[in-house]
DNA sequence: TATAATCTCTCTAGCAACTAGAGCTTCAAG
DNA sequence: CTTGAAGCTCTAGTTGCTAGAGAGATTATA
């Protein structure tokens, strides 16, 4: 039996985070000690480390709800979690799209700036005149 | 003189996005009608599409209010908003790197999986056991 | 000028996913 | 048996908005 500090040790899930995830329902209420502190078995070892892997990679907690649904039954079709993960692999991918936009405005904004007061700095020229952006975002 | 209906669609920041803004004191309290509602002039569209543009960029409210505080001061040296732009480019760029380890990773998971049930799901499984990762994340 | 339709006003509460702190009780080591 | 760390519950704060209630203002049309 583990106290939460042991769990949050061994998983990598801070004390209050575990606590929430309780409140959340993404595990469920664990037994308690006789001065009510909560008392952990493997079983919600093995849980919680499937839920920071899950987060660690993304996942919003809604998702690995749904996940942790699907793997309370072994028989049926994995289709379902292997749309969640496909799902997220789009969005991860979009989001790097997007943020390679960015990186090529903030390096043209910023090797742009040559001027050395405010007035004709370039960086906040940039911010003031979309016009002087390449694409539309 | 705008109204904020008008404002908003000009610069398209959302009508209660922009009353917080001024909550938020990035944007100053507007002169007001009669009737007590907001007129702005074009300062206010400028220093707003500032804003908007920025925050597009992904720059932290706190960022774009060092930024205008900047931009009130022309006389002074331009190295503080370039640092602000520098710094954000790095953390963007950081973010790239990390979510494209992700995506190698989901990539892997979904893959992987070519069991029809939940009980023999690779993804499942590879939330389940962080040994099957390949990078310790 | 009346009236209807559309804005706008303030205020409060909610979202995600935690984090921090107060004030108290329990546990484990020496 | 004492003491210090760890745990308990509860509330409130974080970021950047968004939604809704219920009231008042403005504008276009009849």
């Amino acid at each position: 039996m583990l106290s939460i500090g042991e769990l949050s040790r061994k998983t990598g899930v801070k004390v209050p985070t575990i606590r929430y995830y309780e409140q959340m329902k993404l595990v469920t209420a664990p037994e308690r000690s006789e001065g009510n502190q909560r008392r952990y078995s493997t079983v919600e070892l093995e849980r919680l480390t499937f839920i920071k892997h899950a987060r660690d990679l993304g996942l919003k907690i809604d998702a690995i709800r749904e996940l942790l649904d699907l793997s309370a039954h072994p028989e049926q079709p994995c289709a379902d979690a292997n749309r969640i993960a496909e799902d997220h692999l789009a969005a991860t991918r979009e989001r790097i799209t997007q943020l390679q936009r960015l990186e090529a405005e903030l390096m043209r904004i910023t090797e742009g700036c040559h001027g050395d007061s405010i007035k004709d700095c370039y960086v906040i020229q940039s911010l003031s005149d979309h016009a002087l952006c390449k694409d539309g975002h």
